[in-house]
DNA sequence: CTTGAAAATGGAAAAAAATGGAATATAATG
DNA sequence: CATTATATTCCATTTTTTTCCATTTTCAAG
């Protein structure tokens, strides 16, 4: 059975809660109900199982050295930190997202998001985005596949898997 | 657990007095509520605990040495010095913001700041500072991303991992 | 020294917000 | 059409935040 796939049209209240779908439910279950939410650049917010988290971001013994000498490390530290925020799906089923992360993703209160499957975890998003998001991703793709089309006519691509038989 | 993450918008009293979420206070709690107040060339005022601070200072066991050699050295110890105090989170869970700490990081008194977690401790923020450095650390994140999506089209990253730095 | 004023500190009460849970409505299924 | 499962709304409780006040400390002048 595939984990974290599918998206779902759901309502979130007036206090930034979002009940997830029995699937999704089941997904975090097998994988513990601890979970990270995190704001990702493209203007979601990410919910990713702990464990997930913590191998997306393997944290340095020596970081408080590091964040003494260099503003870019502190600059990650600070992205990381102030838009990651652990917490427990409630018996409810319900993730609240915080106020400020709300903002960021430009979730309206008490209105209807998008949770997008992403197969390690889910994302949550606001409809107008995820669809400017989906256009992205499928032109994304198409550009991709065009560019290989013509690089197999040149014949300047000889291994991309599957092309000779 | 993920310590000392996510963002508060806390209010400053008029004698500079910084209420700290529960969560935050967990964090402190956890590693000794002895703190180190410490101003950023970013323009905030970083609060970490003890052990964190002496980790990101003593790292050089020769210190004196060096400081008869280089001045940027002492400028070095000399930020570090003026810039830094000790202190004790109050039973009610409030840090006291020296009014020259203040006047650096821009805080007006009696005012709203912001409070975000860095993964080592926290940092307080004047809200117009906050705005601007979130611009800046997701405005960077982005560019890096779109470089990343046309380097894909373009076939010229045959590894997803690792690939860019 | 002693006294008074100003500031800093600690604490508590009131207000606001978040949380948990249940009841009701809606949709899916057989 | 009946039944089950899912989604939504609402309310009571708890937690958190904010505001205010009393006490202590500090500093300066008499």
């Amino acid at each position: 059975m595939l984990a974290f796939c599918g998206t779902d049209k759901c309502q979130m209240d007036a206090n930034g809660r979002v009940k997830l779908s029995p699937r999704v439910l089941e997904d975090f279950a097998r994988s513990g109900s601890d979970v990270v939410l995190h704001c990702l650049p493209e203007g979601a917010v990410a919910v990713y199982p702990e464990k997930v988290f913590e191998a997306m971001r393997h944290t340095e013994s020596n970081a408080a050295e590091q964040a003494g000498k260099s503003m870019v490390y502190r600059r990650e530290q600070r992205r990381f930190g102030a838009w990651s925020c652990s917490q427990r799906i409630s018996a409810q089923g319900r993730v609240t997202i915080p106020p400020e992360y709300r903002e960021f993703a430009g979730l309206a209160a008490a209105g209807s998001v998008v949770v997008a499957g992403v197969e390690i975890g889910i994302e949550i998003w606001d409809a107008a985005r995820w669809q400017e998001e989906q256009r992205k991703m499928m032109e994304h793709a198409r550009e991709k596949g065009e560019q290989e089309m013509n690089d197999d006519v040149r014949g300047s691509v000889p291994d991309r898997g599957g092309n000779q038989k």
